[in-house]
RNA sequence: ACAACCGUAGCUCAGUUGGUUAGAGCACCACCUUGACAUGGUGGGGGUCGGUGGUUCGAAUCCACUCGGUUGUACCA
C-alpha cells in the first residue's frame, strides 16, 4: 500500500467492476425482506450540483447499508425531461448556432434538435452520478420520456380524465410572455421593487355623486395599464362612504365603458381610497371577486403581452362571449405592457383624472427562468381537480403510512393541502409528453389513448378532421408519477409486486409541493394493494436542507458561488475554476466580481479529495431539518481522516500480513486492550446502526470519525505496540488477531458512507482475517455483540489512559522532551489499582515512555516531584535537579482552584436544604461522593505543595 | 402580518426523555521529524449556550415574552 491515500488511483476502478458484475441490482433474495429508494430524477441534460451529491450520498448510503444487511435492495435510478428548461436550452443554442427560432423550423424539426441535444448530453449527470459511487441500479434506468413511461403519462391522463378528474378551461394563469407557457408558482420568483402607486379618478355615471359631493372615485393601482381590462369598481359593502354607490356605474375613462359598483369584501374601508378597481383578466384576485359578481372578464393583452385591437371577452364561467364586443383605442394597441402604462398614465394626467402618484414597493413576480415579468393571462389550460385525491392523501400523513423526517414538515405538507388548487398541468411546449387530446373541427375536444381509439370510441368517420392538442404536459405531471411508472405501471410486474410501495424518498423541502404531494395523490388514486387499499408511494419522506455557501447564501450561477461536487473530488486550478465560474453566464456584468472573489477565496485553487471524504463530509453534516453552510475545512478534515484510517490499515496489514493471526486457531492470550476495543468497536456498531436507523447520519459520521481515530487509532494501535514487540507468542496472536477482526469489521461498517476507500481496503485485509466474499458491498453489515462489551475491561483500559494522560500532561506542562524517560511513583493507591498497575506496566511505559513505577510506603517522604491526581492515586514524576518549583507550585495551584470551583458548586447545591429533600437520592449520593473525592483531592494537592515548598 | 426552523468556542456544527466539570472538526498556542500516518503526534488555551422573566432541588434542554437570522405563506387596490 502507498504510504498516503490516493483516492484517484482507486476509485473508478472499482466503481467499473462493481457496475460490470452487477452488484447493484437486487439480489433477488427477499428472505430478509425489499428495499427500494427511487432517486428524485434530476434533468437529463444536467449536470451534478452539491444538492445532488448530497441526497445522492444518502440514498446511497442507506441502499449500501440495507443491501449488507441481506435485504433485496432497488435503488431505481433515472432522469427527467425538464420540460421548460431543455426547449429553453435548445431554442437558444439553435438561435446561436443557426440565427432561427424553433417556429422557423417548425415542431418535427425542432423535437429532432432536441433529441439530439439528449443524446449528447444525457450522460453527463448519469456519469457523474458514477462517480460519487452511486449504486443504483443501470439496467433499470428510466427517463420520463421513454416508451414506458410515456405510455404510463398517457394512461394517466386517460383515465383521469374518464374519472372526471382532467378538465380544460379558460383560467387565469401565471403567463411567461417571454416563452408563451403557463408556469407554475415554483417557477415564479416574487421581488421586491420600488414602484408607484396611481390614483384616478373614475367618473361616475349619471351624473351620481359621492356622499361629499364628488361625481368621481378614487382607485388606486399599481398597473395602471390593466385599467383597460377593468369591469368594475368594488367597494366595501359596510362601507358608509360607498355603499349607496352599489349598483351604480362609472364610466371607465379612455375606453368610455361603463362598469358596475360592486360591494365585496375584498375591498378594504382601511386601505387607500376603499375603492379597488377590479380587473378580473389580469390579477388573481380581482379573478376571484370577477367570478363572485358574475363579471365579465376583459382581457386586453396577447401572448406578447401587448394590448390587443380587440379585447378578448369571457364570461365568468370561463366561456366566450361574442355578445359583448370591445375593441381597444387605436393609440394602445400593440403597445407592450409597460408602454402601456406611461400611455395610460399620461392621457390620465391629460384628462385630469390623475389624482396623485406615490412610491410605492411592492413585490413583482418574474419568470424565473425567462426574467420576465409575469402576466396573469386567461388561457385555456388542463387541470387537475386535485381536491378528491388530497384526501385520501393527507389522511396517509395524518395516519403514519407515511412518515416525514423531520416530522415538522408535515405541516408545511397539511397548510398546503388544506388550501389545495386545482393544478394546471398544461404547458405551451412542445418538449414533453403531448396532451393525448383531440379536437374536431367545431372544437369538440375527444381524449383517448390513440386518436384511433377516439375515432372508435366516438364512432367518428374517418372523412371528420381531428387536430391533436397543441401542448405538452408539465414535467411534474409525468415525475409524479415516477415510484410506480418506473417499476413498469401500468402492467402488473414483478417489480411493482416487489419494490412498490418504496421506502425512503430523499428531497429537498422545496418541492414538497410540486412533487411530493403530487406523488401520494397521484400514486394513491392509481396504485392498490390486493384488498384494494390505496398504496403509498414511500413510507418515509427524509427532507434535506439545501446546501448554502460558506457565507450561508444560496449557491448560484449568478452569484458565482456554485461549488461542483466533482471538483472537490478532483480538485481543480484556479484558473480554471475562474474560467467556469465566470464562462456562459446570463449576466456577463457579473464576471468581474465573480472572478475577484473567486480568485481571493480559492487563491491555490481546490484540492482533490475524494470521493469518500465528499461523502463523509456530506453525511457528517446531514442533522435533519436544517440547512448545510458548506465547509471546505471540513472536507479538508475528513480527507485527512480518510488518510488516517488508510494508514492505520497499512499498520494493521503490517502487522498481520505474513503472520498468524490465529484465525485457524491456536491459543490467544487477550490483552486488556484487545478485550477494550472489542468493546469500544461493539459500541460503536450499536451507535451507527441506530443512527442510520434514524436518519442521523451526522451521528453516525461522528461515531464513526470518533472511534476510528480516537480510540482505533490514538490508543488501540499504540497499545498493541508493546505486546507485539514484547508479548508471548500467545498475546501476540490474540493481538493481531483483534486488529485484523476489528478493522475488518469497521470497514464493513463504514463502507455505506465511504465505499471505495473501505473496499480497496478490505480487498487486502480480508484473507488475512480469514473472510470469504467478492465485494465487501456484499458482506454483511456488522451486527452488534454484547458478549464481547466487557464493562471491567474497558473501565480498566479508560482508568490506565487516565495515568498515561497524567503523565503527558506533566511533561507538557514542565516542559520535558517526550523522548526523556521517567520515572514514576505512586501512593494512596488501592489493591485494584495497585493489581492495574502491575498488570499493565508494558503498556505504562510504552505509551507514557515511563523507566519504572514504584509505590511510596505510607509516611515515607517523596522526593522533590510533580504531582498529578489519578482518580484517588496520587502520581508522582520525582523531577531531582530538573525541576522548577515555582513552575510546580503554580501548576498545583492551577489544578487547586480549578477543583475548588467545581467543590464550591457541589458544595453549594448539598447545602441547599430543597435539593437534598427533593433530588432522586442517587443525585445525592452521587454529589457527596464527588465533594468528598475533590476535597480530599485538594488536600493531598496542599500536602504536595507544602512537600514541595519545603525543600 | 402569520407560521416553521435557527441563534451553543474565532468559523462550521452536535448536544434524543431537564441531572457530574456543555462536546466535535477546523482555526489558535507550545512542544515533537518516535520505524502506520507531518493529510501526523503530545499537551494546552478558548463558550455566563441571543436576551429577560418563569417552572423546578436543578434549565443549553420545559414555558412566556423579547431581539436577531433563514425559509415558507399571505398581503401589497
Amino acid at each position: 500500500m502507498d504510504t498516503t491515500y490516493n483516492p484517484q488511483s482507486l476509485e473508478q476502478a472499482l466503481y467499473k467492476a462493481w457496475e460490470e458484475k452487477g452488484y447493484f441490482k437486487p439480489s433477488g433474495d427477499q428472505s430478509l425482506g425489499n428495499y427500494c429508494i427511487m432517486i428524485p430524477p434530476p434533468n437529463v441534460t444536467g449536470s451534478l450540483h452539491m444538492g445532488h451529491a448530497f441526497q445522492d450520498t444518502i440514498m446511497d448510503t442507506l441502499t449500501r447499508y440495507q443491501r449488507m444487511k441481506g435485504k433485496n435492495t432497488l435503488w431505481q435510478v433515472g432522469t427527467d425531461h425538464a420540460g421548460i428548461a431543455t426547449q429553453m436550452l435548445v431554442e437558444r443554442k439553435l438561435e446561436a448556432e443557426e440565427g432561427k427560432t424553433r417556429h422557423d423550423i417548425g415542431r418535427d424539426a425542432f423535437m429532432e434538435k432536441v433529441w439530439d441535444w439528449k443524446n449528447h448530453s444525457g450522460g453527463t449527470i448519469t456519469q457523474q452520478l458514477r462517480r460519487l459511487g452511486a449504486s443504483v441500479d443501470w439496467e433499470r434506468e428510466r427517463f420520463t420520456m421513454d416508451e414506458g413511461l410515456s405510455k404510463a403519462v398517457q394512461e394517466v391522463f386517460v383515465r383521469l380524465y374518464q374519472d372526471d378528474l382532467i378538465y380544460r378551461g379558460k383560467r387565469l394563469v401565471n403567463w411567461d410572455p417571454k416563452l408563451h407557457t403557463a408556469i407554475s408558482d415554483l417557477e415564479v420568483e416574487n421581488k421586491e421593487k420600488n414602484g408607484h402607486m396611481w390614483h384616478f379618478r373614475y367618473p361616475l355615471a349619471d351624473a351620481n355623486l359621492t356622499k361629499d359631493g364628488k361625481d368621481y372615485l378614487v382607485v388606486a393601482t399599481t398597473r395602471p395599464e390593466t385599467m383597460l381590462g377593468d369591469s368594475a369598481v368594488a367597494v366595501n359593502p359596510n362601507d358608509e362612504r360607498y355603499n349607496d354607490l352599489i349598483g351604480k356605474e362609472i364610466i371607465l375613462p379612455i375606453v368610455n365603458r361603463r362598469i358596475v359598483i360592486v360591494g365585496d369584501e375584498h375591498a378594504d374601508m382601511e386601505k387607500g381610497t376603499g375603492c379597488v378597481k377590479i380587473t378580473p383578466a389580469h390579477d388573481f384576485n380581482d379573478y376571484e371577486v370577477g367570478k363572485r359578481h358574475g363579471l365579465t372578464m376583459v382581457n386586453i393583452f396577447t401572448p406578447n403581452a401587448e394590448v390587443r385591437r380587440d379585447a378578448e371577452v369571457i364570461n365568468s364561467d370561463g366561456t366566450v362571449n361574442n355578445d359583448i364586443h370591445i375593441s381597444l383605442p387605436e393609440a394602445y394597441v400593440g403597445l407592450e405592457r409597460f408602454a402601456a402604462r406611461k400611455a395610460v398614465v399620461a392621457e390620465f394626467e391629460a384628462l385630469g383624472l390623475l389624482e396623485k402618484i406615490d412610491d410605492h414597493s411592492l413585490m413583482v413576480p418574474y419568470g424565473d427562468r425567462s426574467g420576465v415579468v409575469i402576466e396573469p393571462l386567461l388561457t385555456d389550460q388542463w387541470y387537475v381537480a386535485v381536491a378528491p385525491m388530497a384526501k385520501t392523501a393527507q389522511e396517509a400523513v395524518a395516519n403514519g403510512d407515511i412518515k416525514f423526517v423531520p416530522q415538522q414538515y408535515e405541516n408545511m405538507y397539511n397548510a398546503w393541502m388544506n388550501d389545495i388548487q386545482d393544478w394546471c398541468i398544461s404547458r405551451q411546449l412542445w418538449w414533453g409528453h403531448r396532451i393525448p387530446a383531440w379536437y374536431d373541427e367545431s372544437g369538440k375536444v375527444y381524449v383517448g389513448r390513440s386518436e384511433q381509439e377516439v375515432r372508435e370510441q366516438n364512432q367518428l368517420p374517418a372523412d371528420v378532421v381531428l387536430r391533436q392538442d397543441d401542448d405538452v404536459l408539465d414535467t411534474w405531471f409525468s415525475s409524479a408519477l415516477w415510484t410506480f411508472s418506473t417499476l413498469g405501471w401500468p402492467e402488473d410486474t414483478d417489480a411493482l409486486r416487489t419494490f412498490h410501495p418504496t421506502d425512503v424518498l430523499v428531497t429537498g423541502f422545496d418541492i414538497i409541493f410540486f412533487w411530493v404531494a403530487r406523488m401520494i395523490m397521484m400514486t394513491m388514486h392509481f396504485c392498490k394493494d390486493e384488498n384494494g387499499k390505496p398504496q403509498v408511494p414511500f413510507k418515509t419522506v427524509y427532507v434535506t436542507g439545501l446546501i448554502r455557501d460558506e457565507q450561508g447564501n444560496k449557491m448560484s450561477k449568478s452569484k458565482g458561488n456554485v461549488l461542483d461536487p466533482l471538483d472537490m473530488i478532483d480538485g481543480i486550478d484556479l484558473e480554471s475554476l475562474v474560467a467556469k465560474r465566470c464562462g456562459n453566464m446570463m449576466q456577463p456584468q457579473l464576471a468581474k466580481k465573480i472572478e475577484k472573489s473567486t480568485r481571493k477565496e480559492f487563491a491555490d485553487g481546490i484540492n482533490a479529495h475524494g470521493t469518500d471524504a465528499l461523502r463523509f463530509t456530506l453525511a457528517a453534516m446531514a442533522s435533519t431539518g436544517r440547512d448545510i453552510n458548506w465547509d471546505m475545512s471540513r472536507l479538508e478534515g475528513y480527507r485527512n481522516f480518510c488518510n488516517k484510517l488508510w494508514n492505520a490499515s497499512r499498520y494493521v496489514l503490517m502487522n498481520t500480513e505474513e503472520h498468524d493471526c490465529g484465525i485457524n486457531g491456536g491459543d490467544m492470550e487477550l490483552s486488556l486492550a484487545d478485550r477494550w476495543i472489542l468493546g469500544q468497536f461493539n459500541q460503536t456498531v450499536a451507535q451507527v446502526t441506530e443512527s442510520i436507523d434514524n436518519y442521523r447520519f451526522d451521528m453516525a459520521a461522528n461515531a464513526l470519525y470518533e472511534f476510528t481515530w480516537n480510540q482505533f487509532c490514538d490508543w488501540y494501535l499504540e497499545l498493541t505496540k508493546p505486546v507485539l514487540a514484547n508479548g508471548s507468542e500467545a498475546q501476540q496472536r490474540a493481538t493481531r488477531h483483534t486488529l485484523i477482526t476489528v478493522l475488518e469489521a469497521l470497514l464493513r461498517l463504514m463502507h455505506p458512507v465511504m465505499p471505495f476507500i473501505t473496499e480497496s481496503i478490505w480487498d487486502r485485509v480480508k484473507p488475512v482475517a480469514g473472510v470469504e466474499g467478492d465485494s465487501i458491498m456484499l458482506a454483511a453489515y456488522p451486527q452488534f455483540n454484547g458478549e464481547q462489551v466487557n464493562e471491567q475491561a474497558m473501565a480498566e483500559l479508560e482508568w490506565l489512559k487516565q495515568v498515561i494522560v497524567a503523565v503527558r500532561n506533566v511533561r507538557g506542562e514542565l516542559n520535558i522532551a517526550p523522548s526523556k524517560p521517567l520515572n514514576a511513583l505512586v501512593r494512596s493507591i488501592n489493591d485494584d489499582e495497585r493489581a492495574r498497575l502491575n498488570a499493565n506496566e508494558t503498556f505504562l511505559f510504552r505509551l507514557a515512555n515511563l523507566e519504572s513505577i514504584s509505590e511510596l510506603g505510607e509516611g515515607e517522604k517523596a522526593p522533590m516531584s510533580a504531582t498529578q491526581l489519578v482518580g484517588n492515586m496520587e502520581l508522582l514524576i520525582p523531577m531531582a535537579g530538573l525541576i522548577d518549583v515555582e513552575a510546580e507550585v503554580a501548576r498545583i495551584d492551577k489544578q487547586i482552584e480549578k477543583i475548588n470551583q467545581d467543590m464550591q458548586r457541589t458544595a453549594g447545591k448539598l447545602n441547599n436544604a430543597n435539593f437534598v429533600a427533593k433530588a432522586p437520592a442517587a443525585v445525592i449520593d452521587k454529589e457527596r461522593a464527588k465533594l468528598e473525592e475533590m476535597q480530599t483531592n485538594i488536600a493531598k494537592l496542599n500536602e504536595q505543595k507544602a512537600e514541595l515548598q519545603s525543600l
